[in-house]
DNA sequence: TGAATAGTGTCTATCAGACATTATGTC
DNA sequence: GACATAATGTCTGATAGACACTATTCA
């Protein structure tokens, strides 16, 4: 900032429209939960470049008026209609790193930073002003990664009755989805979707924000169906279950059980809450790391 | 990116002077090891803002015609007097964050987009352009954090007969340091070298890259005393050697060792090279790591 | 010769993963 | 009653950390 620049850069600091200038965007990938399966929320575009083309929900930051952080807020509540206060305080976000690619954007250069988020199940997407459509997408109908042991679609609040979770209507995304037809998505948003989905299977082996994709109280079945579906793998009931239980501070029992056991049967599962802990040591790591480590 | 805006912004898209602009930088946060203490790399500021205080390296990004990657490359070589081809390339650089508070420069909104660097020891810096000077200066005068068990500083290469590492003159930075005065540093650039920091020890868990602060041909012992400094623990040296030589692809052997022992007696170390590995597995996590779990 | 260092060996507690088992529900 | 599921137990191999020990080199 401004430290080591030029004679003309400086001067042009104190005249910020004297020098080519540089857009600056928000971009959010945001991640939750549907009946077990990882959804990404995206946008149709309604203007060119790019128009009609699926898109990360993002726009430009206010300058001088909002930070980083809030911008993304921002832009995330307008296309999930959580208003910022309520609803939205349960979503995690953070930041995921900046795109600036001179010519990533047709138009100009843009600087996008982008964010990742992590939502419970929340209500359809509503298109927010002036996107033509907002859904929530399959991951796996966008990325078509080699997931080498993709674990099944799993029931997860419908086994429960309604009132343990958070929101969440039972309304399905799409029937035909919007991205079956393949589109890569607009501008390097493809790019940008894949370092969110890395930093997601990342960021929950070392972090309780696997939570983040539940409602207040959830089961360990629950919990370990989040793993499944952001990692692609099943995973051991058993030893599962062992495990987190074992990891101070990432989850503490509520003391009560679920309503009801499972679909097909079983013993009510116990009802836990997200613990205290910001890093679960010992951590959870992705089995079978050692293929991608060269 | 312009999905999403209002209409006035998507016009002010085509008009890029017609809205309020936001400056894009560059910082650096360049770590490197001397005498077996971590330096980071500031420049004095020879303008207002903060004229007179120590700042990162950076500086605007070149609209339309530089990535992000190649303006943190660019700074970082007008500071270091390495050219971007040669001695650069033995640098890792990777983005660690970007700062967008609207108040973070008095003069506009500037987003920062920071980078962290690896270096091995480097000569002297040599002030860019416009900046005041620009020096090494130990990262322990700077941030006062609770080092719970600080490692003394270690003798390195100085051990071994020069021409087995790479560059790196003798001379020690300055003696009289130049933030012992315990001035913060301008703008946030303070909590961007926190970021840094904290980066650098949680990377140099789980990637290969401590080797980046050493020469091309190192000892066990040398790599230790990168862990060292950058976690300011001191580390069990029998339990170290065994363990890095137990991960896939972190250290390979050249097969020739140093050309004598320690300064004090001792036999003659093995050398070796970094591996092909891009992740450590297993990981190397710090020791004690409960404490900051919560 | 003394001391420091490189490298290896040993022991123990812990942990991950595979698998088994029991209890508890639903259909 | 059949079956699925929750939760726990058992066993084994791998690993981290503490510590001991030998060999090698310099002052």
């Amino acid at each position: 900032m401004a430290d080591r620049q030029g004679e003309d850069d400086f001067l042009a600091a104190y005249d910020p429209r004297a020098f080519d200038p540089i857009a600056v965007t928000v971009d959010v990938v945001a991640l939750t939960l549907r009946q077990g399966v990882l959804h990404v929320l995206l946008v149709r575009r309604g203007a060119q470049p790019f128009e009609g083309a699926w898109a990360l929900p993002g726009g430009f930051v206010r300058a001088g008026r909002e930070s980083l952080d809030r911008a993304a807020a921002r832009e995330l509540a307008e296309e999930t209609g959580l208003d910022e206060e309520r609803g939205l305080g349960r979503v995690h976000l953070e930041q995921l790193g900046s795109y600036g690619a001179p010519d990533r954007d047709p138009r100009m250069h843009v600087v996008s930073v982008a964010y990742l988020a992590f939502a419970p199940d929340l209500p359809e997407a509503r298109a927010g002003s002036d996107a033509a459509a907002a859904e929530w997408v399959p991951v796996a109908s966008l990325a078509p990664e080699g997931n080498p042991d993709p674990a099944p679609p799993r029931p997860m609040e419908q086994d429960r009755p309604a009132g343990i979770h958070g929101g969440g209507s039972g309304r399905r995304s799409a029937e035909v989805l919007p991205s079956d037809t393949g589109t890569p998505l607009a501008f390097d948003h493809g790019a940008i979707l894949a370092d969110g989905l890395e930093r997601a299977r990342s960021k929950i082996e070392y972090s309780p924000l696997a939570t983040a994709f539940l409602g207040e109280e959830f089961t360990v079945t629950e919990l370990r169906s989040v793993y499944e579906a952001v990692w692609g793998r099943t995973l051991h009931a058993g030893n599962f279950h062992r495990k987190i239980l074992s990891v101070p501070g990432f989850v503490e029992s509520t003391g009560a059980t679920a309503a009801r056991g499972g679909a097909k049967g079983g013993p009510r599962a116990r009802l836990y809450r997200a613990g205290d802990a910001r890093l679960l040591h010992p951590a959870l790591l992705r089995p079978d790391r050692e293929e991608s480590v060269r």
